[in-house]
DNA sequence: CGGGATTACTATAACCTTCAACTATTCACT
DNA sequence: AGTGAATAGTTGAAGGTTATAGTAATCCCG
């Protein structure tokens, strides 16, 4: 990320091996780090305090009301949300103990578990997206042109693809 | 971020009240989102397991090497982080059992405590950055144009600026 | 059919972050 | 000086995430 300061020249011998980010580049990738992170945190805050959801509940019902029956396999569920399983079965363990999600058997595969969506959960998606959009939008949306927003999913997503991949070069 | 799929029509009303994503805007979201998630977890991972060492661990030390005589006070520390006090407090705590930073009282203001990076640390750091560098790199930089990494940067650092503030439009 | 490999998911514990409450010090003002 | 407010930092508990290991069902293929 970034080059030790260093009086000693300690740290020279590494950057003979490895090419560093120009000054430039630092600065980007420092803002970048720096965006992403407040981002997620206003954005967490927001949707807490208003609707009581986290960030990941809220992406569990998003993925879910989208589902045909309002239900999704776990592992179709944690990697929709590139989530670890493990993360997906507590977050659904908590939510399913307020209502607002129900496992039930998968038929047909013994191992399967379906996460189905209740109308509890429905409703509070619904009641809770006009505000989750509207802080989205005043955060991340609304301070870029359409242009620079769309730039920005394209270059993510070239990222994700990356990280998706392995990322070999 | 995305509109409910409902038969009902019952977002509609919500619809009507909030301006929606448009398909290509929830698109660039969802991208964003899934993008900054597997980075960040990727370099987290790559530094933890080639470093022993945290994203957050990692900055610290970033920015204690970067500081005049390598110390800075915790609530200086915490807010070029973007973290909160306690979370600095914890984190430091953690690095100094491990003999990374030191506290010391800071002289002039009995409440303050300065936050050393030893020698130790200071040399983790120079051991640590090329392959953080190359991970960052690897995943990151390279899979964009030069172009495209500024641009990123200059977006996010909006987004930062207006978290910052408050976000007020 | 049957036994090993694979897949699906869960349980436990360790770790990290957040939150709220708390102590100690300094500042502002009279 | 003296008191109330603000600042600096820590603490401990609660909650979420990750890692690891475990159980159960299915698949594969001789």
């Amino acid at each position: 990320m970034s080059e030790p300061q260093t009086t000693s020249g300690v740290a020279d011998d590494a950057a003979a091996e490895v090419p560093w980010l120009s000054t430039a580049e630092q600065r980007a990738w420092r803002q970048f780090l720096e965006g992403t992170m407040r981002l997620n945190d206003v954005l967490h805050r927001d949707l807490e305090r208003d609707c009581g959801l986290s960030l990941a509940e809220y992406e569990v019902l998003v993925r879910l009301s989208e589902a045909p029956g309002r239900a999704l396999r776990m592992s179709v569920l944690a990697a929709s949300l590139a989530h670890s399983r493990s993360r997906a079965t507590h977050t659904v363990r908590r939510m399913s103990e307020r209502g607002l999600v129900q496992r039930v058997a998968c038929p047909g595969d013994g191992r399967g578990v379906n996460c189905v969506m209740t109308e509890e959960g429905f409703a509070l998606l619904v009641a809770s997206a006009p505000a989750h959009v509207r802080s989205v939008r005043r955060h991340l949306v609304d301070r870029l042109t359409a242009q620079e927003f769309l730039t920005l999913g394209a270059c993510l997503d070239k990222v994700a693809q990356a990280c998706r991949a392995g990322a070999e070069p």
